[in-house]
DNA sequence: ACCTGAACACCGTTCAAGT
DNA sequence: ACCTGAACACCGTTCAAGT
């Protein structure tokens, strides 16, 4: 029934992982900005035909990276979603594991935002944007899970005029401000800020929380040490990672 | 002493305000990503050469813009952090004059983000990374300002272990992610989502001012015909140019 | 059927030649 | 002193020619 194929699947997917992986790597090197096909298809084993029956455009290949990044984000979403603990630390960790992918992968946090702009989004292939939006919603659900079983335990209520998705999207949009203004930072470049990006995410996060009356209140618990123990759990080979590129979270 | 001018320096202005102008107009009608040299020379009444005579290159133009829209949205700014009215809702009003600013001027919106992108920076004049400074500062201590009148009379009390700094960059930041996340937003192109910008950055300063203790609290005072009100007398003629673009602020 | 890379239009930047 | 625009290196994309 299917159309005959002389080149089999598999091959044909491992090239386009290669393409992606090459891809990644030259934007680790030279930056989003500075990435160029001709400089994919000098890394490659094929040549740059090839690379365009895989992906329609520069803005298509950009957009596969995109979708690798959120599956890698997501992979560390599930874990926090699966802790074992209260609702409102599972969130703070789902925040913390969004930051330790921000920080560990800059280039994928970058390569995502880049693929919302709609110059991307408009030369983009059709499949590659159903990808995006079904990883989109799975990364939401994680989010909305922790929300709703916050609600189902009664250490979470409804705020007036909000719904679980609005709820939900509070947390991830404030957690998304202070990473995307603060995660990239360097080392102050002219003493101008002393803000330290997992400490004003830590901060955020419980004034939010804290807001919502989402239980245990900050005044009842601090949440702090509990948090370094939890990411230690469940992220040990990503701040490992960290720690080799010299970059250690720090509340104090 | 100063060296001999043959052209005089206002006529030099000019001409670098013209420029700036063309391009943000290019920006409006292309995209960001499709401004060209080319093209801002083409729409110029003077040659490539005189171009890059002002600016060192595409980076520092884009630099340019981005120091412009910060003027813009720092005038935005100072109505709010003016306003007669207790230290609250003034926070709320810069809030709304944010958003008025990413609605109104999109392009200029995205210019800021743009620029701070380490390879325009990198690329900029030292003279125009310095503006860009001083720009950022005179921003920064409208909010800090709002936030030290709380603290004066006693409506606002510093959380522990948060700074004025701290708390002034908390309310950036919620802002910034709301507005980044759902200003650009087109008519929910899946059904995918029912978020308003307007609403949602409505309850993400409402949730974080109630979490900072922020009197008064959402559950003694409702804040929405108040902000409506307010809004329509700080910024008039902002809220007739939506109208006419056909976007009004709605919180329903 | 599949792959290649020369060719084309367009981009950012420079600088020798003009006035 | 100031301006111009041809020229260069590089980019994204295509497609006639090969196997």
């Amino acid at each position: 029934m299917t159309p005959p194929r002389l080149l089999d699947e598999n091959a044909l997917q491992e090239r386009e992982q290669t393409i992606i992986t090459v891809a990644i790597t030259l934007i680790q090197r030279l930056g989003i900005e500075n990435l160029t096909m001709d400089k994919v298809v000098a890394q490659v084993p094929f040549s740059k035909g090839t690379v365009y029956k895989h992906f329609i455009g520069k803005e298509d290949l950009l957009l596969a990276i995109s979708n690798h990044a959120i599956k890698v984000l997501s992979d560390l979403f599930s874990r926090a979603y699966l802790f074992k603990g209260c609702s409102r630390e599972r969130m703070l960790l789902l925040n913390f594991s969004y930051l330790i992918y921000a920080i560990l992968y800059p280039e994928l946090f970058q390569s995502v935002i880049c693929a919302k702009s709609q110059s991307v989004i408009g030369k983009a292939s059709e499949q590659r944007l159903n990808e995006n939006d079904e990883l989109g919603v799975e990364l939401l659900t994680a989010i909305h899970g922790i929300v709703n079983d916050g609600l189902a335990d009664d250490s979470l209520t409804l705020p007036e005029y909000m719904n679980v998705q609005q709820l939900s999207f509070a947390n991830w949009s404030i957690a998304y401000g202070a990473i995307a203004l603060l995660s990239g930072e360097v080392e102050s470049c002219s003493g101008r800020t002393d803000l330290i990006v997992e400490r004003e995410l830590f901060n955020h996060s419980n004034l939010l929380f804290d807001g919502m009356g989402w239980k245990p209140l900050t005044k009842d618990k601090k949440h702090c040490t509990e948090l370094t123990i939890a990411l230690q759990s469940l992220f040990p080979q990503e701040l490992a990672l960290m720690k080799e590129k010299g970059r250690q979270l720090n509340f104090s």
